[in-house]
DNA sequence: TTGTATTTGTAGGATATATAAGAAAAATAT
DNA sequence: ATATTTTTCTTATATATCCTACAAATACAA
């Protein structure tokens, strides 16, 4: 199986991050739009959630009832081991590029 | 059309940089094996490099014969103005996000 | 002109991303 | 019980991205 993050499956693990530990289906959807400007279906997110977690890059468990009105208990994930790792790496890789990148290339005036 | 970058555009397009100004197809290809350790078909990175070209992040043009042995003349790509913004705002969406997770959500220890 | 090297280009399949419509579950309120 | 809320889960469909195999073009050498 290929290893590699997709560019969405990159985003939510990082939202799944910044909720922790309160990161689930609905609470992912919001957070990417308010924090990246992504508007998303909630079906996007869970295909996502769940993909990511049978990679290993995820873990999740069932919530324990709460005070409000009602509704379905929810799957909140957190980031596993490998997942963190793979975060790192990716990051990582792309700061040491961007480093690389001669100035001319980047030199915005110039283009 | 979409206009977020999928992981290996993304990848093409900082190696497209860090090469410039002589990355083309092969080299890309090479770089990518060095720099991020992926060995990939040297048809995966041409349907990359064109489709970013479509996309308006990179351009190109063909470049002379050279003194060498032999060979179809290349294809020199370079960054355009958008992809260069594209990237720069990628990289700062993760890099937010990325420094907005709390640390036992990271911590290798607990995991 | 035939051979060899190098690179681009074409075609199609596999995987990832995205939307929509709705069923099912699990909770509280009335 | 019945209604309402919230969320997960399922199914179907469409498009974008990623990958492989192979064909075509372009250069120099013999």
């Amino acid at each position: 199986m290929r290893t590699y993050l997709g560019e969405l499956e990159e985003l939510i693990m990082l939202t799944v991050g910044v909720l922790y530990p309160e990161a689930y289906g609905v609470s992912v959807m919001d957070e990417l739009k308010v924090q990246a400007g992504r508007t998303l279906n909630i079906s996007s997110v869970h295909s996502v959630l769940i993909r990511l977690e049978d990679k290993g890059f995820l873990k999740s468990y069932m919530s324990e009832p709460r005070e409000e009105r009602g509704g379905r208990r929810k799957r909140i994930f957190t980031l596993t081991a490998s997942g963190k790792i793979v975060l790192e790496e990716s990051q990582l890789l792309r700061n040491q590029l961007y480093a690389m990148i001669p100035k001319p290339a980047f030199d915005f005036k110039l283009t």
